[in-house]
Parts: structure tokens; C-alpha cells; sequence
DNA sequence: TTCCGACAGTGGGGTCGCAAT
DNA sequence: ATTGCGACCCCACTATCGGAA
């Protein structure tokens, strides 16, 4: 089993030239069940030499790994955990693949209003019964963009436009599978222009890079975040060696009411920790000043006249904010001047 | 010497499943 | 029926340490 080529996987091989077929090794059977995914770096980088870097659309989904063994196939999380039967008809597609011996690495994304939406995939992520599978209507694709061996060769070590191009002849790409469409250059003005459609960033990748598993800066992942102003209402306790309080809650004023917008428990070094402590312990009040209730066992509350900046991926669907980091006060902004902002123009 | 990569720890939203209330 | 909790996904950031540059 081991040694099964099919043709057409071969065949591809042996397009290689002679100094990237030295780059081929032997793949152990079942070693990539061990492999973990290439992880790219958050960065503000701009500047890209042209030619040097390709450049992905970043998807919101899970990271998923697609091996098939013969009629073995596996779709693995990032932890390595077993996932067949939330995307049964992903294992479908790869088992109806002429190419009976690869590992491809990809992205499974929920599509809403044209854009790939975390939110909507979390309705499939935890089913594992077909009829749950079935009854949740998300309809899913994963996007596929390396590949990691091929027919008893691991291809790591392979230029990643070559591996590539390998992905893209070892494979045929219906739905709901999907190649990853990449740009050779464009780099800075790349990102304005995804920001523009609403995306959630790039990927930006060495051109000549090999596959690592592990988090590396041969891939720089840019992203578009926003960001706004919040008003503090209160905190919560600190945890295990932190100081002073784990995460502020934060809010806006919507027809004069203090809206509860989630919390923001990173950005915070030391020193900022135990002085904002310090500011709101000055402010604190016995009661809370948002207008819903808040399930926060540990929560206390201060007088909302604190204003600190925020940078966040995206309003989640109950009007929280996802991946909230804090930036620093805003001593310039009048608490109740906070509301919530929305894009110009919707999307 | 300085810098960088890896790891642990703290924090976020959300979902599911299960146990306690 | 509700609540709490852990285990998963996604995420950002700080602090630390040891080795590479």
C-alpha cells in the first residue's frame, strides 16, 4: 500500500526538474498524522520585494489537513483531531480522486453574503451526526493551497510555486473542493484592495519557501482590523499570576443607553495593568451601568467615563467583538460621545 | 551583544456536550 | 429548565529563555 503510485501522480513527479527531484524524500506512511500545519506570522509588513512573495486571499474557516491513503482518507484539525464526519461530503470529493496518495493542506470556509464567515461555519463545526450535519444547512468548501506529498514522495522541501503547481495538476477541483488562487506581486496595494471588499486580510507567502510545521515567517499574515472606541463599565478579577484585573468590560451609548459590546483582556503589559487598576479603582460604583445584565461572576463596576481604544476582528452576531486587543486610553474622547460605528456602506 | 523563535500563561467570542443545580 | 464547566474551534498579546546571528 505503501508503495502505490497511481499514474497520474507519477507522472507529475517526474516533471520535476533534476535539482527538485533531489528535494524529494521518501514520506514515512502515517508520519503526517503527526504533522502540524505551517502557521503564518501576524505582520505589519508593506513593503514585498516583487517576485519574492505570493500573495492568498486570508480565509475565515478552519485549518484542515486532507490525507488519502489509498481508501484511507483523513480530514484533521489543526490538533490533529479527526473531522470525517462534520464534512462528510468533503471526504467525498477526495475520495473521488483519480490521485489516490497525497496530503493537502487547506482552509474550510461557510460562505455568507460573499465572504468567508467564522460565524456561520461554527453552526457545522461541533456536528458529527449526519442528520445534524444534514439539518444545519451551512454549506461548506475547502479551499485547498499546498500540498505536503505525493505518491510516496514528501514534497516539503520543494519550492512552495512548485509544490503549487503540483497541488493544482494532482487534483481535480469541483465542488467542494476549491484551489487557492494566489497573486505574484501587488503586495501593499493588494491589502487596500482587500480591506476594500470587506476581507478579513492577505497571506503572503515566500515564493521559494519550503514547508515547515510550525509558525513561521516565511508567511506573514496581513490583516484588515478595525477598530473603535469603547467606554469602560466595569472588569473582572485577575487570574492566576496577572495583576490588578483580567479584562475590562466595555460598552457604547445607543439612544442613551450604555450597550454592553464584550470584553478586552490582551494588549496590557505590566505596568499598564497595575496603573488603569489604579484609575478604576477611583471609579468604581456599586452598580452596573450597562442596561442588559452581564454573566460575569467576578465583574465590578465603575462610573463610565473611561474611554479606551480598541482593535478588533469583526462584530460577532450577538454584538460582541471578536478577538478584541486593547490599544490605550483615549483621555481626548468624552465617554458619552461613544457609539457604535458601522462601515459606510454595508456589506 | 542583540535579536528571534518557541513556549507558557493570560485574556477574548462561540459551540457542543455533560453534570450539577 | 437553567447554569456551569471543559474541550474544542477561532483569535491577540506579554513575558521569558535559550540559541542563532
Amino acid at each position: 500500500m505503501a508503495g502505490t503510485r497511481t499514474d497520474s501522480g507519477t507522472d507529475l513527479l517526474d516533471t520535476l526538474s533534476a535539482e527538485h527531484r533531489r528535494l524529494l524524500r521518501p514520506a514515512a506512511p502515517g508520519a503526517e498524522l503527526a504533522t502540524r500545519p505551517m502557521l503564518a506570522t501576524l505582520s505589519d509588513r508593506r513593503d514585498f520585494a516583487e517576485g519574492k512573495w505570493i500573495f492568498e486571499r486570508k480565509l475565515d474557516g478552519v485549518r484542515t489537513l486532507a490525507v488519502r491513503e489509498g481508501e484511507r482518507i483523513d480530514l484533521l484539525s489543526r490538533n490533529g483531531i479527526r473531522v470525517n464526519d462534520t464534512y462528510p461530503e468533503i471526504v467525498a470529493a477526495l475520495a473521488e480522486q483519480e490521485c489516490t496518495d497525497f496530503t493537502v493542506d487547506g482552509e474550510i470556509v461557510a460562505f455568507f453574503h460573499g465572504r468567508t464567515d467564522f460565524s456561520r461555519l461554527q453552526q457545522r463545526m461541533g456536528l458529527t451526526r449526519p442528520r445534524d450535519v444534514a439539518a444545519s444547512g451551512v454549506e461548506v468548501t475547502h479551499y485547498l493551497f499546498d500540498l505536503l506529498r505525493l505518491d510516496g514522495a514528501d514534497t516539503t522541501r520543494l519550492p512552495l510555486r512548485t509544490r503549487k503547481s503540483l497541488l493544482r495538476r494532482a487534483l481535480t477541483f469541483r465542488a467542494p473542493l476549491r484551489l487557492t488562487t494566489h497573486r505574484n506581486g501587488g503586495g501593499a496595494e493588494l491589502l487596500a484592495e482587500a480591506c476594500a471588499h470587506g476581507w478579513e486580510g492577505l497571506i503572503a507567502k515566500r515564493a521559494e519557501s519550503r514547508y515547515l510545521p510550525r509558525r513561521s515567517p516565511d508567511w506573514l499574515k496581513l490583516k484588515c482590523s478595525q477598530g473603535q472606541e469603547f467606554v469602560i463599565g466595569g472588569f473582572t478579577q485577575p487570574a492566576g499570576t496577572r495583576v490588578a484585573f483580567g479584562a475590562l468590560l466595555l460598552g457604547y451609548y445607543e439612544e442613551g443607553r450604555l450597550r454592553y459590546a464584550g470584553k478586552v483582556g490582551t494588549g496590557f503589559g505590566r505596568r499598564t495593568l497595575l496603573a488603569l487598576g489604579e484609575r478604576l479603582a477611583e471609579l468604581r460604583v456599586p452598580t452596573s451601568p450597562f442596561d442588559t445584565r452581564i454573566p460575569e461572576r467576578t465583574a465590578r463596576w465603575v462610573e463610565p467615563r473611561l474611554v479606551a481604544q480598541v482593535a478588533f476582528t469583526e462584530w460577532t452576531r450577538d454584538g460582541k467583538l471578536r478577538a478584541p486587543r486593547f490599544l490605550g486610553l483615549r483621555e481626548d474622547k468624552t465617554a458619552t460621545d461613544i457609539t457604535r460605528e458601522r462601515p459606510a456602506r454595508p456589506r
